[in-house]
DNA sequence: ACCCAGGGTCATA
DNA sequence: TATGACCATGGG
């Protein structure tokens, strides 16, 4: 077998947890609001919350709109910093409706898409990424903090490179792949959130022989840049 | 009681 | 550009 790589480690995360299918979402805006309620917010809040949208029969664009900001916060309230996310959600909607709506703006090309997305308040580079990828399905490569943790132990990045250097560092070495990209990232938070958060060389977790091999590859060769 | 969670904005230097 | 404060609930 070769060096341990990029994909390597996708397989080995993906044979030690099994598929993840993600976005468990339904409709492409649910993912969205989904994207937008997880900020720095555990899952299983953020469920409640979509629940709640649903029961109020909300999970719609427009829906959003026409209700009362004080409703729509204590709908959300779950999910955390419900005021800040009630006019996150609010901005999203509107820009969905102001541009014609999820299949109109579907047609426009991932880069426009994602320079539009950025625009929107209170979307990030990882929440538009998210969006991208698991509502749009374009082959964007979402980097989080799990993903900078997880590959700096490994020794594949430093973890100090920009957003944007790291998404293309994953998306050069994997190649343009949406289905791929879906399923890593998933795997990544799955695999952060287990023994590899208290163990920092991934003792006896599924990456243990790729903490071993460290030493002996090129570090990233696979990811961009060579480190000697 | 403390820490963290599927981040982002805004003010400040 | 680069930090730091702030947002807030719920589970371990």
């Amino acid at each position: 077998m070769g060096r341990p790589s990029c994909r390597n480690i996708y397989y080995r995360l993906l044979a030690a947890y099994g598929p993840s299918g993600w976005w468990p979402g339904d409709s492409a805006f649910v993912v969205m609001v989904g994207a937008v309620l997880t900020q720095n917010t555990a899952w299983a809040n953020v469920e409640k919350a979509i629940a709640n949208l649903r029961s109020a029969n909300l999970l719609s664009p427009q829906a959003i709109i026409d209700t009362r900001s004080t409703r729509l916060a204590k709908l959300i309230r779950p999910s955390g910093y419900f005021n800040v996310k009630t006019k996150r959600l609010r901005a999203l909607c509107h820009w969905l409706i102001d541009h014609g709506g999820i299949e109109n703006i579907g047609s426009a090309s991932t880069r426009e898409l994602r320079v539009a997305l950025l625009k929107v308040h209170g979307v990030g580079p990882e929440t538009a990424d998210d969006i991208l990828l698991y509502s749009f399905r374009r082959p964007v490569f979402v980097i989080d903090a799990y993903t900078r943790r997880i590959f700096s132990r490994l020794g594949l990045i430093t973890g100090a490179e920009g957003y944007e250097a790291l998404r293309k560092r994953f998306e050069a070495a994997l190649g343009e792949d949406t289905s791929l990209y879906n399923e890593y990232h998933a795997l990544i938070v799955r695999h952060a959130k287990g023994t590899c958060r208290t163990k920092p060389l991934c003792q006896g977790c599924c990456l243990a022989r790729v903490c071993s091999h460290v030493a002996g590859i090129s570090l990233g060769s696979d990811i961009g840049a060579v480190k000697k």
